[in-house]
DNA sequence: TAGATTGTTAATCGATTAACAATC
DNA sequence: TAGATTGTTAATCGATTAACAATC
């Protein structure tokens, strides 16, 4: 696979075009043109193909889109084609309500086990029949179960050490919600959401009353 | 003030500044230089300079910069040396999970009410004796009270018309988890949260073995 | 066929990095 | 003063936008 080249940028924007084409799809629409969804996304229409471009030609030129067919080509090209196997570690407030959002389950991402060290929360039930498993079993878990990608929603402190436990269990995608950098070797991924500094963001931004430039 | 140049990527590189600097007074590091800092992080040393310089000379030559004087800085560029008041639309799963955050308060992002339309909610305690409140209310209460941030964590069918609302009455800054876009007029900043997109990019990333390219 | 719109190359714009003079 | 490191200008790199030939 050549995916070499594309930039972080490109990928950041692919779920909003799978979004856009989804709401699409629910209103009927069967065709549409990058000049079209250039202005519902507020994005240039030059961006538009230029970013499906690097992953083929969906187009057709004269014609547009097929909102369907491009629509189902973009989940492919973000793996929600097949399942993603997903844990949690953290059974706190932010835990709880990762476990609790139908919405990533519609998308594929399942989250089928929830680990917390607090004996106060284990044996709980999160969501359905799933309870909150003991820490001290997530190496024997991951042994026999297939683990796609680790959530991660407890302090910073002890982020690091089970972020450490779940690479030497080879797990390779880890979605961060601790507010520290997690040091992984080259072949894990991690996708931060830092809540604080989306908040401090906002911040500044309405203090200085500046809007998005991009 | 002259701020009209200042890039989305140093803003929202300024809380990541700010809270190695704080890990650094933590460690009770008196001065860095934008060398030692750039190992830290690792960003170049180039960037870091050229990202404060954007707000002020903050270093001294042949010396580097003073921990805690940087991060004090930072924080007043960011606004956080006074206090944010915050609403929060929404008492469901991620509502409450922010709404019991402390780590928000302790930076000065104070929820000060929670609204939600559900009446088996309005009434329920979600933090301290802060109740959830009928939406109905939404009005009078900004009314009468200091509103700068609004958090938005409601299903989207719902978040237009409440952002609107919420517009109307003069709120300037909104958190939005919901996944939608918010039209909003130009002196109202929106920051998105939108997880479920993170977490494709996450699966896209993880499908592709593509690590951050920056 | 004529019209529309893509795919793609070229031009522009902006952000990052490198270099170095200023200065503590 | 000499050494270190900033602030800032210049060079590079990459991403966005514009333009247009290809083609449905």
């Amino acid at each position: 696979m050549e995916d070499i080249t594309i930039s972080k940028a490109v990928i950041r924007r692919l779920p909003r075009y799978y979004r856009y084409l989804g709401d699409l799809m629910n209103e009927g629409v069967e065709r549409i043109s990058s000049g079209e969804l250039s202005e519902r996304m507020h994005v240039t229409a030059s961006q538009i193909r230029q970013d499906l471009n690097h992953f083929g030609g969906f187009g057709q030129q004269g014609y547009g889109y097929k909102v369907e067919y491009l629509y189902h080509e973009i989940a492919k090209i973000m793996g929600l084609d097949m399942a993603s196997h997903m844990i949690l570690i953290g059974a706190g407030n932010l835990g709880q309500a990762l476990a609790k959002y139908t919405n990533f389950r519609t998308r594929g991402f399942l989250i089928e086990a929830v680990f917390d060290k607090d004996p106060e929360k284990i044996g709980q039930a999160v969501y359905g029949d799933m309870k909150v498993q003991d820490i001290a079993g997530l190496e024997e878990y991951i042994r026999t179960h297939q683990v796609d990608i680790a959530a991660i929603a407890i302090p910073k402190e002890q982020a690091v050490p089970v972020a450490d436990r779940l690479v030497k269990c080879g797990v390779r995608g880890i979605w961060n919600f601790a507010h520290t950098d997690l040091a992984v070797p080259d072949d894990v991924i991690v996708e931060n959401v830092h809540l604080s500094e989306s908040l401090m963001g906002l911040s500044y931004r309405l203090k200085n009353s500046i809007r998005e430039k991009k």
